[in-house]
DNA sequence: TCACTGATCGTCT
DNA sequence: GACGATCAGTGAG
């Protein structure tokens, strides 16, 4: 169980998306979409940066990406092969078309709720993987642009002073700037998506 | 646990 | 008209 929580207010997170996905390595996000309340550790983010051609906004603002150029902090939420959703964090300076996107989460709270959405779903993959994670929390395209800082938002940031050790590694699922080590994770946890070999 | 495949649809070219 | 920042199901090792 989290001791004490405390909301995360925007002047807290990191202006530097790369500094932003580190520091969200173990942070909660507490939902209350649909009613219930579920609360899980961040253990997996990828950045998306300026120039970087895997990245939504690497080709200008759009009417999809337009919640990437806003001020940090806010959800932006997109569907990906017509059948999932990605809960990405906005970050940067507004104008700049930034974000860290979060790809994996560790229950904490609210498991019953969690597996009413996912049914028939093993623990361990209920939220393993960015689009599995949206499902269980609640998370659909209808919240795109929610303010993650706000008093009263349905779906925000806590921190209850977890540090985990963080690991680096090449992105998933991307057809271009493979290379590019964007991946963090927290070393050792159960709770990542991706193949084993991936996360040392 | 890994590799491969089909589903599915909004967005951008 | 093509293509994904994915997932579930299947089959092999």
């Amino acid at each position: 169980m989290p001791s004490r929580l405390k909301r995360i207010a925007r002047a807290l997170l990191p202006t530097d998306t790369i500094e932003l996905s580190r520091f969200l390595i173990g942070k909660l996000l507490v939902s209350r979409l649909g009613g219930a309340r579920t609360v899980a550790r961040i253990v997996e983010v990828e950045a998306y940066l300026t120039g970087d051609p895997a990245s939504h906004a690497f080709r200008g603002l759009t009417k999809r990406n337009k919640t990437m150029f806003g001020s940090r902090g806010h959800a932006y939420v997109y569907r990906i092969y017509g059948t999932s959703w990605c809960l990405n964090v906005t970050s940067a300076e507004p104008g700049i078309g930034e974000a860290a996107l979060i790809r994996a989460l560790e229950p904490v709270a609210g498991l019953d709720a969690i597996r009413e959405r996912r049914p028939g779903v093993p623990d361990r993959d209920l939220l393993r993987g960015p689009g599995r994670l949206c499902t269980g929390l609640g998370i659909d395209g209808s919240i795109d642009g929610l303010d993650l800082c706000a008093r009263d938002a349905q779906l925000a940031l806590f921190d209850d002073g977890a540090k985990l050790p963080i690991g680096i590694s090449t992105r998933i699922g991307l057809t271009r700037a493979l290379e590019r080590k964007l991946r963090y994770y927290a070393r050792g946890s159960k709770w990542l998506s991706g193949r084993v070999a991936l996360s040392p």
